[in-house]
DNA sequence: ACTGTATTTAGAAAATTTTCTAAATAGCTT
DNA sequence: AAGCTATTTAGAAAATTTTCTAAATACAGT
């Protein structure tokens, strides 16, 4: 799964606009692209990174394609961030 | 402070790899260049992101600079991911 | 004050990312 | 199948990031 592409994709504000959207549940790619004063076409080069580092997956449903958090994820980076809890310093100073 | 910075800070994975290994206490400019096949310029380059982003800060001691983890970032971080446990979704399907 | 060690800054090249426009694809609906 | 709507892909320009070399700064010890 690889943390360099998930940390990537949490890197740029626009795609972590758009986590905070769909946390209340999948949207179409045409609504979060409303919400961003740019192209659609960027905005689904910003979903195809965020689909890529599965913090997001998709369904499609007539012609229309739904966006959805992927928690599953959420739950491993908390566990990257869990390596610096607790286990302390060496008082070198 | 901004997760914006933040998170950019984390994105690369030379950084995340000094911030593993500030793990078990503050190193020296030096000491964590020398992990790295890259020259000392560049490894300054990047602490200086890791410092801008307040997720290390430095002390200096002798003619040497030391790199130390700061946990109290850490924990801000963990807040933003928060906000992607528990509440939840609207089965709008 | 000079020398040596540790680190950072400046400036430029290379690489990557972000964004756009235009065109392509996909799948209704009539 | 033609036309519409929704979305993605391609290709290029602009912006940002990463890296290097060379020079600058800082400061300790002699």
């Amino acid at each position: 799964m690889g943390f360099a592409e998930t940390f990537k994709a949490l890197s740029d504000p626009a795609r972590r606009e758009i986590l905070l959207m769909l946390r209340n549940g999948k949207m179409s790619a045409g609504d979060i692209a409303s919400h961003f004063d740019m192209t659609g076409a960027t905005v689904s080069y910003h979903l195809s990174v965020l689909k890529k580092s599965d913090l997001v997956f998709e369904s499609k449903k007539k012609n229309f394609v739904y966006y959805e958090l992927n928690t599953s994820v959420f739950e491993e980076i908390m566990l990257w961030f869990a390596q610096f809890k607790g286990e302390n310093n060496d008082e070198t100073e």
